[in-house]
DNA sequence: CGGTGTGTTGAAAGGTGTCAATGCTAGTGG
DNA sequence: CCACTAGCATTGACACCTTTCAACACACCG
C-alpha cells in the first residue's frame, strides 16, 4: 500500500529539510488522497482551465509546459518523484501553464483549503512547503540561465546533471543510470532546440564518452567531464538546511 | 513620509487581491524597517553568499540575474514597486542568484522570521504572500517560453508589453509611456542576445512604428499591433481573483 | 507485414553572433 | 566655453550555430 509513511513521496522529499516528527507525517498523509495511476500523454492541468487541485507525484514523470500558438511548446520542468504540482493553486484560480504526463504516473491529491490551513496550523510544515516551492523557483532560474546563455552542448549537458541529481535526492539512480523517457523532440521543447539539432548534439555528448543513451534509459559515464562541460554547480538543488535563525525558531 | 498605508508599494500590491482591512496594514507597516535609498550598480544580494533578509521595493528598478564563469550573465527577472526581492530568504541559507539595482532604490526589509509568524499569524495574507511568489513564477515561466520558443522581434516585443502591464499595475505608466532604465546590454543579458542584435530589434521596432525609445523612455506606439506580433496574452500577470472556495474559506 | 512514431543523417538556408569601426551624448576639467 | 573622456548606441561585413527540409533507418505493434 502506497498511503503509508515509508514509501510516501512528499514524506520523502520533506525529510530532506526537516526530521519529520510521527505527528507530522500523519498530518501529511492525511492532506493526500491517493489517486488512479494515469496514463501517458495525459494532461493533469490545462493553461487558462480552473485550477482547483494540488498534486503530489508519487511515482512516474510529469512535465509543465507551455504551448504557443503556431503550435510550438515549451517545457519549463518536470516534476518527480516527491514534487509539488500547482502549488499555487490556492491561490490563482486559472492555470498559467499545463501539466502533461509523461511516463504512467501516480498523483496524490492535495485539497488547496487544507494546504492553506496547513500553513497556519503547523509552521514547520508551511516552512517545508515553501521550500519545495523556492527550490523549484531555482530549478526554474537555472532553466532560463541553460537556454539563455549557453549553447546546445553545453545546455543538454546542464540538464542531464540536473536530472541526474534530482532524481537521485529520491533514490532514482543507480549506477549513475536512470529510466529517462524522454523522445528527442520533448528534449527539444525542453532546450530551446529543434528535434534535429538535439539528435546531434546527444550523439556528440555519446561520441565524447560523456553519456551512454539507449532509448529509455540514459547513463552518465564520464560525470566529471560533463560538469566540466556544463559548469554545473549543484548548490540550487542542494539547499537543505534551513538559515540558523529559522531553524531554532522552529525548534523550541 | 514613506512609511504611511497610502503609499507603501507592499499595501498597494497585494490590495490587488485582497481588500486590506486597517489592522492589515498596519500588520504590514510593521513588518517592515525602511531602509537608506540605493544607488544604481549595487548588489543587494550575491549568489552564494547567505541570504538573510527579505526586501520590498518601496521605488526604482532592480534585476534578479546569474553570472556564468565565462563572464557572460543572464538576467532573469525585474523587481518592481512592490515587488518581494527574495521571500524565500525564510527557507533557504544562500541565495541561487544575485540582484542588482538597477536605477537608485529605495527598499524596505523584512525580517525572515517575522515573515514566517505572518504565515501562521494571519491566513489572508499568507494567501497574498503566497499569491505573490505564484506571480513570480508565472513571470519566470514566461520568461522561459520567451527565450526557448521566440525569435528576437517577438521576444523584445513580448518583453516590452510585460513590462507595460507590471508598470500599469503600479501606477508607474501614463500615456503608454514609462521609465526604461535598461542599457541595450542588459536588455540582451534579459533576452538571451547580444547587445548587437538587441539594437537592431529595437530599431526595427521603431521602424515598424510599434515603439518609440529614447534613452529613458520607451513609448508604446501601437500596442495592438505590438499584442499581435508578440502573442502576447496577460492572463499570467492578471489572476487577481482568488479561487471561490479559498476566498470563502477565508472571508467569514 | 505494413504502419507509425521516433531516431539519424545530409545539404542548404537563415537567424544571431562576432568583430570592429564610427557616432552620439553627458559629464568633467581646464 | 571648449576639449576631452567614457559609456552607450549604431552600423557593416562576415562567420557560425542552429534550423529547415527531406530522405532514410529502425523498432515496436496490431
Amino acid at each position: 500500500m502506497d498511503m503509508s509513511t515509508k514509501n510516501n513521496a512528499l514524506i520523502l522529499k520533506f525529510s530532506l529539510i526537516l526530521d519529520l516528527t510521527e505527528e507530522e507525517k500523519s498530518i501529511l498523509l492525511s492532506l493526500q488522497n491517493e489517486c488512479d495511476s494515469i496514463p501517458p500523454q495525459t494532461d493533469i492541468v490545462v493553461e487558462g482551465e480552473d485550477l482547483s487541485t494540488t498534486y503530489i507525484v508519487q511515482s512516474g514523470w510529469t512535465y509543465t509546459y507551455k504551448l504557443l500558438p503556431d503550435g510550438k511548446q515549451q517545457i519549463l520542468n518536470f516534476n518527480l518523484c516527491g514534487d509539488i504540482i500547482g502549488p499555487y493553486a490556492m491561490v490563482l484560480k486559472q492555470a498559467d501553464h499545463s501539466v502533461r504526463t509523461l511516463t504512467e504516473t501516480k498523483l496524490f491529491k492535495v485539497d488547496p483549503e487544507k494546504l492553506l490551513d496547513l500553513l497556519s496550523e503547523s509552521p514547520r510544515l508551511a516552512v517545508a512547503i515553501f521550500w519545495s516551492a523556492a527550490r523549484d523557483g531555482a530549478i526554474l532560474g537555472e532553466q532560463v540561465t541553460r537556454i539563455g546563455r549557453r549553447p546546445a552542448y553545453e545546455r543538454m549537458a546542464h540538464l542531464l546533471l540536473e536530472l541526474l541529481r534530482r532524481l537521485e535526492s529520491v533514490g532514482l539512480v543507480v549506477d549513475d543510470k536512470f529510466d529517462f523517457p524522454l523522445t528527442q523532440e520533448l528534449l527539444a521543447d525542453t532546450l530551446g532546440l529543434t528535434s534535429v539539432h538535439v539528435n546531434r548534439t546527444i550523439r556528440a555528448l555519446k561520441k565524447d564518452g560523456l553519456i551512454n543513451y539507449k532509448s529509455d534509459l540514459m547513463k552518465i559515464i564520464n560525470q566529471d567531464g560533463l560538469r566540466k562541460v556544463a559548469d554545473f554547480d549543484a548548490n540550487y538543488l542542494e539547499q537543505t538546511d534551513l538559515p540558523d535563525e529559522i531553524a531554532s525558531h522552529l525548534d523550541p
